[in-house]
DNA sequence: CCGTCGATTGACAACGATGTCGGAGACAGT
DNA sequence: ACTGTCTCCGACATCGTTGTCAATCGACGG
């Protein structure tokens, strides 16, 4: 910037006037600053501008997501993307895999770069640590999963009542043997929906000898493996209900391996790209990754601006598709 | 940090030198000082010291890719992000939207924040205006699609030898009268399949008569409704190449909605998610996205530590599974 | 007892920008 | 002509941190 003055050959105030659009400067000097600023290709260094600016402000966002390779946690992200690149910001974004301690260094990776805000997807059992930055006036959302050990604005998928209407879906077909396939039942989402699960089958008063409940399952490859040893049993489940998109994607190609895709029933939660397409179709409960994206965005970018209502929890409803798979009866 | 002196009772040095761990601190005055930092909950600003370090590094680098929605580009952020993580470094993402302004404004922004290199996915028909940035000293890495206008490291796939593989697997079972689905040819990648393509049909002296090139397709949508209008022609197509991934689902949505797929063949560039559930199977040139992602940031980091040799181009082979989809013959 | 050396520590300037403030000049109203 | 007001502009301090350098102290050898 001080190269951009002398070569236009005014002070460093001017120059900074001209490139932040402020007032007050004449059209022949911000004309003579603009063009010595374009021949040394200058750009504005934003950080060293915000250690002096009052509102302390870095125009960037950190973003803690399941994986940036996961479909879900991609459509969540691009909204997320949409809603505050208009405004300027830049987001750093990065992949939580279910592993507390990397969330720790993560969240101190993002604080130490001064995002002006955090969303954040969480696996550690209390999110406490984060109430002393808060202090310091950093604001952040939870998406996908709410917070434990702090009160903080979250956005969140009807995790209970979704798996239980997808659930009352292979009841209402006459399945009393259903397996849940689900993963940590430690992480609130997934004891949402196996509750949802649980309140289903409780309405109809399956006995839970009827059950098997399968969990801790991590990724496609431990969820077809489970699967594969439940449709090996004598007297395994009619129906399987999977309670997460990846857990999903294994217990399909289980039953393709088997063949048994037209002889149990799948209901799955979030939806999963081809699901339409593929025979039987994906029955599943669906996500509105988008919604939850912007809405935990735009709570966010309220906060910031100084915001000061009581946290909100947010609930974005979910949807059913019946495609076919979860439509299957029972083995006569 | 001068908080974090007063109340250790040092200077604000020796705070510096005991966050950074330097060296010539007495263990007494490093527990003082390090019991204070917590009691303050103390986070580093490291674009502060950033503007007086000499080496000039923020540890955060700029992510272009196709969308962060996007299956593909989410494989290849995520070992993107596994390569450069344990380096300390941070990233920032952001989608393309193939949207050549877009490009620009989020390559200025990245540049903004002073990111310590670039990793980008481009739409524009030349990079130069990049060329001021390189003497300025910030490296850049092209993945995924190569540079126009510039000379600089590029990792990609055998996007010519890949089509023309899928689509001599067409060829070998018999078929003639072949439809080529592809995106905007003036992108390179999409350039190079359509030659690819171009290639193979030309070995086995096809005329371009029995051949229709369908391109500038963008979602899946648009590939839908592309297919849709070939197979209700009279005499189109019995077989489909499609050069990319959401084209590939568009016309295996088309193709179910018409009960044609076991009577069209189709071979896509790219696999996708649950290809080897459906039936029949998607045949597929596969892309090794993660090696993409890891060649690309291993390059980065290595210019970012200085290397200097000459701009390099690496190919990543592709690879080939039949599954089905490919292997049907022309209607008798 | 003195000189030297290494270890430890803090004062200070500087990084690139912006907030504050005051000065210079133009212009209008009296 | 004088005053007041407004516009335009730059000097300067400052943000949080680190590089530089000099000061202090204790130990040790002669």
């Amino acid at each position: 910037m001080r190269d951009v003055a002398t070569l236009a050959g005014v002070g460093v105030k001017t120059v900074s006037r001209v490139i932040n659009n402020e007032p007050n400067v004449s059209a022949v000097t911000a004309e003579k600053v603009s063009r010595a600023a374009r021949a040394l290709n200058y750009q504005l260094d934003v950080y060293a501008g915000n250690l002096r600016r009052t509102d302390r402000s870095t125009g960037t966002i950190g973003l803690l997501v399941a994986s940036v390779a996961n479909p879900f946690s991609g459509a969540i992200h691009r909204a997320i993307e949409d809603e505050v690149h208009e405004r300027g910001y830049s987001v750093f974004s990065a992949s939580l895999d279910d592993d507390a301690e990397r969330e720790r260094r993560l969240v101190d990776q993002f604080l130490r770069r001064r995002v002006d805000g955090l969303i954040l997807t969480t696996i550690t059992t209390s999110q406490a640590y984060l109430l002393a930055e808060r202090e310091h006036g950093t604001p952040f959302v939870f998406v996908d999963r709410e917070p434990r050990g702090i009160d903080a604005d979250a956005v969140v998928s009807a995790n209970r009542t979704g798996a239980a209407t997808g659930t009352e879906q292979l009841l209402r077909h006459g399945h009393r043997r259903i397996a849940y396939l689900g993963d940590r039942p430690e992480i609130l989402t997934a004891g949402h929906r196996r509750n949802g699960f649980l309140d289903a089958v409780a309405r109809r008063g399956i006995p839970t000898d009827d059950l098997w409940m399968v969990e801790r399952l991590a990724d496609e490859e431990s969820a077809r493996r489970a699967t594969l040893a439940l449709l090996d049993l004598a007297d395994g489940p009619t129906a399987l209900f999977t309670a997460q998109n990846l857990i999903t994607i294994g217990a399909m190609r289980a039953l393709h391996e088997r063949d048994l895709q037209n002889e149990v029933a799948l209901v799955g939660f979030d939806d999963v790209i081809l699901g339409d397409v593929i025979r039987p179709g994906l029955s599943c409960v669906t996500q509105d990754a988008d919604q939850i994206g912007r809405l935990g965005a735009q709570r966010l970018l309220a906060r910031i601006d100084g915001e000061s209502c009581p946290p909100e929890r947010l609930e974005v409803p979910t949807g059913f598709i019946a495609r076919g798979s979860g439509e299957i009866g029972p083995r006569a």
